[in-house]
RNA sequence: CGAGGUGUAGCGCAGCCCGGUAGCGCACCUGCUUUGGGAGCAGGGGGCCCCAGGUUCGAAUCCUGGUACCUCGACCA
């Protein structure tokens, strides 16, 4: 399905194969044909997935201009296309939040390093990712240029920056209940953190990123407990729905938990070279951090107990969960109801009359789609040749473009290419246009949803012995691996040093099963998901 | 933190072995022709060759030391 041939810079041509599946009757009712239409190479020094994935990638997010290296180390500049992306994001989960009865706060960036020692899983966690920070002042250098660090402006007590802010927010917590009738607090934040990683790549693992945190304190367990599983929910029909992107559901081993965590939640995404990726987490904190910050609040019998408490979140990563579920070799490839542009009308002209003639019908069509709530932009740059702008809207995973030229206008009509497929065809501009098109959006998302889908599933594998799940792996179309595993960290450390793959999580929905470990040969009741992660 | 690699025009790179006027492609500027798949021709502008020392008549090039970033590994919710 992804086959590709890359060529020299010139005009070979690349052939895409296009994989029947049942979305096609949907289509099919537009009754107009499809072109399967043949594309010179276009982008230079553009490496296939095949050829190097990781370089594919990093050039990918860099020509489409989703971000950049920035001059400090592990960090990267978001780009405004990239950052809205991100905004797109935020909007769909905030509206998801709220709509479970979530409200937003802000919490400092600096955290008091006392804080972060108190809970003693959680500490351990992070300590060693940590920036600080000492001083308050600058001063200029009395032995030559530039300036120094004032010696005299060390701080009290050291600040670090936040990796994550449960720390900061239960001791705020703490001054915030005092009764069951306090409680919930259903708090969400939006914000950057910095973890020291000392290997970074854009988008899955950089020095800052930004992301949200759900913090929420409960009166019991059950209900913090619902809540952490709820939240797992509305992040898997977050990731279905927008991202168009499957996940599996599942919980953490011990030795994958968050620091500080009962329990860890996740949803796993499959990516296209076979690697599992952590598309977000839900943590139940359980009294850990009550029990750290001293939080108790008077229960109806004016008993104190401890609060019960949840943390959740996703980050920026999410962007490149997107790019290496859905990508191809011609660059991005963007679920509609994600893309912040939906569909690009190029108009195309030759003398001067034409253009204003194709400019203004362009036009009048953005103006439709937009009053029907489709996100539409024309590309009315002047500079760029029409083929230039159709190569660099592919590029940047439009889901649909229009082209719009001298013919059409004649025969009221446009040239509508799907980024899906890369397929072409004409579609009058009478009739329910705009029906076709959002018809056609809605077959894009589903499109890209079935493709990585169709690709994880036919990936996905069982493995009875070690010997099987190691060759599984090693085989070029490496994926997930449901396997037997005797519970231990120690098989699973094991199994990591001998494989290189983890336990992503065991499955929600898991249906047991009597087997031996792949490993030591113990008994175990169920499968576990393997893969070598992100 | 280990191992490699790279710092030369806005971007991508060559030049370095073997020291002697700073080069190529893209981008940029001007003009004309173009525009339905990354346009063509002509002319033009742009450099502290990462930094600091050293060798030399002379250093992008050789030597020493620094520094930054990238890639791969280890590590990592």
């Amino acid at each position: 399905m992804f086959l590709c041939h890359k060529s020299k810079k010139s005009l070979a041509i690349c052939t895409k194969t296009i994989k029947n599946s049942p979305i096609y009757l949907f289509f099919r009712t537009f009754a107009l044909q499809i072109i399967l239409i043949f594309y010179p190479k276009m982008a230079k020094d553009f490496p296939t997935r095949q050829e190097n994935y990781s370089e594919w990638y990093n050039v990918l997010v860099k020509k489409a201009e989703l971000a950049e290296n920035s001059e400090v180390r592990g960090c990267m500049v978001i780009r405004p296309y990239g950052y809205s992306i991100w905004e797109r994001m935020q909007r769909v989960l905030d509206d998801m939040f709220k709509e479970t009865g979530h409200v937003n706060a802000y919490f400092p960036l600096f955290i008091p390093k006392s804080y972060l020692s108190k809970e003693a899983d959680h500490v351990e966690g992070f300590a060693k990712e940590c920036a600080v920070v000492t001083h308050h002042r600058l001063m200029a250098n009395p032995n030559g240029k530039g300036l120094v660090v004032d010696p005299e402006a060390k701080l009290e007590e050291e600040l670090i920056i936040r990796p994550t802010s449960e720390t900061i927010i239960w001791s705020t917590y703490k001054n915030w209940i005092q009764s069951y009738r306090d409680l919930p607090i259903l708090v969400n934040q939006w914000a950057n953190v910095v973890r020291w990683e000392l290997r970074t790549r854009m988008f899955l693992r950089t020095t800052e990123f930004l992301w949200q945190e759900g913090h929420t304190a409960h009166a019991s367990k059950e209900e913090a407990v619902f809540e952490t599983r709820q939240m797992l929910d509305v992040y898997a029909e977050f990731a279905e729905k927008t991202l168009g992107i499957p996940v599996i559901k599942g919980v953490k081993t011990p030795n994958e938990r968050f620091a500080g965590a009962e329990d860890t939640y996740c949803i796993e995404a499959f990516m296209q070279d076979g690697k599992a990726l952590q598309a977000g987490t839900s943590h139940f904190l359980g009294q850990n951090f009550a029990k750290a910050f001293d939080v108790k609040f008077a229960n109806k019998e004016n008993q104190l107990e401890y609060v019960w408490a949840t943390s959740w979140g996703v980050s920026t990563r999410l962007i490149g969960a997107l790019i290496m579920s859905h990508s191809d070799d011609d660059g991005l490839r963007l679920p509609p109801v994600l893309a912040p542009i939906q569909v690009v009308i190029v108009p195309i002209y030759r003398k001067e009359a034409e253009k204003e003639a194709v400019t203004e019908k362009c036009r009048e069509v953005g103006k439709m789609l937009k009053a029907a709530g489709i996100r539409v932009k024309i590309d009315e740059d002047d500079k760029k040749q029409p083929g230039w702008k159709f190569a660099e809207w592919e590029m940047k995973g439009v889901p649909v473009r229009l082209g719009m030229g001298p013919r059409d206008l004649a025969a009221n009509q446009v040239e509508v290419a799907r980024r899906d497929l890369k397929t072409k065809e004409n579609m009058s501009l009478d009739g329910d246009f705009i029906g076709k098109i959002n018809d056609l959006l809605d077959n894009i998302q589903a499109t890209l949803y079935q493709q990585i889908k169709d690709l994880r599933d036919a990936r996905t594998y069982k493995a009875d012995t070690l010997a099987d799940f190691k060759a599984l792996l090693e085989g070029e179309n490496g994926g997930f691996i449901y396997a037997h595993w005797d519970g231990t960290t120690e098989t699973e450390l094991k199994i990591k040093e001998l494989t290189g793959a983890t336990i992503r999580c065991i499955p929600l929905d898991n249906p047991l099963e009597e087997g031996v470990c792949i490993y030591s040969g113990k008994p175990s009741t169920q499968r576990v998901l393997f893969a070598k992660a992100y």
